[in-house]
DNA sequence: GTATCATCTGAACATATGCTCATATACACA
DNA sequence: TGTGTATATGAGCATATGTTCAGATGATAC
């Protein structure tokens, strides 16, 4: 099998669309920004943290709370609440031993909104 | 270790909140539509994906031109479009023995929007 | 200081995922 | 029909991911 970067033994398509495909590659995202992109989806893409997320935008709500709501254990949701708050997805306060935690901002909630039309219409 | 669901078991922050898990229990999303949702979002949560929607973001392209432009196998892209082609994100016009692929519908691209504001404020 | 509570962390494991290879299918044209 | 092109599919494999377990950390009350 021919290297996918062999385009001499690629189909004649490619040759016949290089220019769509130059086209591609200016308006490419950078790199960074992609695998930032990706993520942040990729962050929202597993059911557990699109609960905790959806949870969280009805109420803030400590690590225990959330381990009660998703039948976890606390290790598996601190886990996850690390990785949200990561990105950014997620902020938390200190009430004495508790930590309190929130969505960050409302891009989750704007995310939610246009997925669920998708899945709905 | 105790079970995930045996309360007696938990922090005694369970007890005082169970109000609050109680809310989120009432206002969770469907079991189904949740999946749903971390499907979307799934899909858009890797790399290779994200840059095919994005390239078609600008513009339609076949097989072989997206193979092109991400450096991959026509077999890699096949197997990725199958999979955005099932959650309606990509849909594609025959025109002889190729096939175009296009986005489905404004939802990514607003989905695009909303997330590269949140990385980048 | 010690004891306790809530949370966090690292390692290990089972499962899921993305790619490649080989093969199959669908279409166009002779 | 037969040949060539473009795409699709299934199996296999290496890597990534989510959870659990065991133990560590940080805050509070005594």
């Amino acid at each position: 099998m021919a290297s996918p970067t062999d385009s001499a033994d690629r189909c004649r398509c490619r040759i016949i669309h290089a220019e769509r495909v130059a086209g591609a590659r200016r308006k490419a995202l950078p790199e960074k920004e992609t695998a930032q992109l990706a993520q942040v989806f990729k962050a929202l893409g597993d059911p557990t943290r699109l609960k905790v997320l959806w949870a969280l935008a009805n109420d803030e709500m400590c690590v225990c709370d959330l381990a009660a709501f998703l039948e976890l254990t606390e290790s598996a949701v601190s886990h996850q609440l690390r990785l949200l708050r990561q990105l950014r997805l997620v902020a938390n306060r200190r009430c004495g031993p508790v930590l309190y935690y929130r969505l960050d901002d409302a891009h989750v909630q704007r995310l939610f909104r246009t997925a669920l039309e998708h899945i709905r219409e």
